[in-house]
DNA sequence: TTGAAAGCGGTACCAC
DNA sequence: GTGGTACCGCTTTCAA
């Protein structure tokens, strides 16, 4: 039993290929009375377009966009937040009937490889872009593919690509404020790696809170978002002669092992040690003391990411958009020093 | 700059289109220094196969397997698996210089539409189910489907299809009389969703080793995964008139809201209640105390289904293998009770 | 409005 | 061994 092509349905209405596409497509040059029986006798054969026939046809797209994810492959598993970042890609894109294909790369010479066979095979018509580096390679290697790209990040270093970006200097500041009304003087700051771009503006965004607030003990380390990263610097940082009162992670999951190397060490939470974490995936509302935490959207986030790209994809000129601001949401895990 | 073609390189060559598609291809019908002239060109060129128009050829395929994951979106993007999953799929598929699709679908009937769909537009090969569901319409529904699929899970219910099934009777029998050996009598289950098949083997599992053991007050209760539902479950079972003493989770993240929640009701882990988890994803490892875990590979299960698919799809006949047992790994969670 | 036909980029068959 | 060609299923142009 053969897939039902457009000549079946042509041969059965007794009209030709040509007239048949234009019924389906919706396009004016078939009389509306020949547009209803085709469509008829298109439901009834139960006929859907081939995918690889439309796409190879000129001008035709392939109906799928790409993402490329390259952390660590430990950590991927439990980082919340892809999985409700491709949640929302796929709700926007399944109502345009459209295909996300997913891979995990190495690196970022990896991901740029996949890109370019993406491309080279005419795999997908798009990607959507994250975790954007300071002197990224990437937004100037898509210039030169036929491959068009989103980027949720940026903007500083989006080379001119569109982009869904955040100004987490908002929540920060809020965070750090927080934190120091509490009396909290030496706040330390668990981030991600310091390649990433928004790792960057966090960190900057900090530093001058910090200040302002007098915090002048205050600082960053890095950490690349595992919970084993997350628990090793933890116990470093509390095992320093003058250990910090307050912990501020870029992520659920460093978060969550920095609390439990505190309960390790027998360290209070919140009496001893305040933690924040940033993400706000459910895990935060699961562990006691549940985690307060920096809040943001991510499936919207992915939503709209792919939307920009559907714009861009059908042609349009897309003008690079920002998030509402992560807001926090204090929970178990801050509050005033006891001691 | 178009795309190069096969008939630019022809015309480099000076040889026929034909002659260009054997050598491509490394078969037979061409001398091996036209052959490697051609080759030559053609990277000269940056040649690289159009993915629709292979598709689109006789017998051609798409390159790309599909994955529907429908639980619900709330658990997705926090519950370990998945990724894990994903994670083993794609590096056996990247191999092959195969491609991932992945969708999240609401319910069973909707994950059916979306292979009805793939399999009518050929957006991809084949597809790996799994979520096995008692009475599941899939297996059925895949037979008349021209669209390969193989199984994680069964291989009850699993209807003739090719499957990667686990004997969780091992470790279930193992966990229960590792508590039972520690002084547990009132151990209770707190299962996945009851209309999973795996769900149903572990449910009967526990109930033959609890009953060996003696165990006349353990039983199994129902929840669907999320962090959500493990907490209430376990408030609920530790406010009973003679609550547990030991609760075996099916996943890591119930268990992780399991140990949450005997927190908040002071409820000391492990000498008042001992806790299991299942997956033994990285997140048991980070909270204190550490979840004693069945530990499976799930990235080796994905890398193995995904190469049993592709065994189908080159035309093999593929015969349904089993995964390794799961293996207990006792942590901190888990204990005498001190009562 | 409708029908015929030319691509799109490969694969595979068939003469030569 | 090699070149020519039909075909895959759809879109779109061009005549009728």
């Amino acid at each position: 039993m053969r897939r039902p092509t457009i000549m079946d349905i042509a041969k059965a209405a007794g009209v030709s290929k040509g007239a048949v596409s234009y019924a389906l497509n919706g396009r004016p040059g078939v009389s509306e009375s020949t547009r209803e029986r085709i469509l008829t006798i298109a439901n009834d054969l139960g006929w859907a377009p081939s995918n690889p026939a439309r796409a190879l046809a000129p001008g035709g797209r392939v109906g799928a966009i790409g993402m490329v994810v390259d952390r660590p492959a430990r950590s991927l598993g439990i980082e919340p937040f892809f999985m409700q970042l491709v949640s929302g890609v796929e709700t926007e894109l399944s109502a345009q009937g459209v295909d996300l294909m997913l891979q995990v790369a190495e690196d970022v010479e990896a991901e740029l490889a996949v890109y370019r066979r993406w491309a080279a095979e005419r795999r997908v018509d798009g990607v959507v872009m994250v975790d954007l580096r300071v002197s990224d390679p990437r937004p100037e290697a898509m210039g030169v593919l036929p491959l068009p790209a989103v980027l949720l990040g940026g903007p500083e270093g989006a080379g001119g690509l569109p982009c869904l970006y955040t100004d987490d200097g908002v929540p920060m500041r809020e965070v750090v404020h927080y934190l120091a009304a509490m009396g909290h003087r030496r706040i330390v700051r668990v981030a991600g790696p310091e390649e990433f771009v928004h790792t960057h503006s966090r960190t900057e965004a900090f530093r001058q809170a910090a200040e302002r607030s007098g915090l002048l003990q205050s600082r960053t380390v890095h950490a690349d978002y595992t919970g084993e990263a997350g628990s090793r610097t933890t116990r470093r940082l509390l095992a320093e002669a003058e250990p910090p009162t307050a912990l501020v992670y870029d992520n659920d999951l460093m978060a969550l092992a920095g609390l439990g190397v505190a309960a390790e060490m027998g360290i209070e939470v919140p009496s001893q040690l305040s933690i924040v974490a940033w993400d706000d995936s459910a895990l935060c509302q699961m562990v006691r003391p549940s985690l307060t935490a920096v809040s943001r959207d991510v499936v919207s986030h992915g939503r709209r990411v792919a939307s920009m790209l559907n714009a861009v994809l059908s042609g349009q000129q897309v003008e690079s958009e920002e998030t509402l601001a992560g807001e926090l949401r204090p929970r178990g895990s801050t509050g005033p020093l006891t001691v």
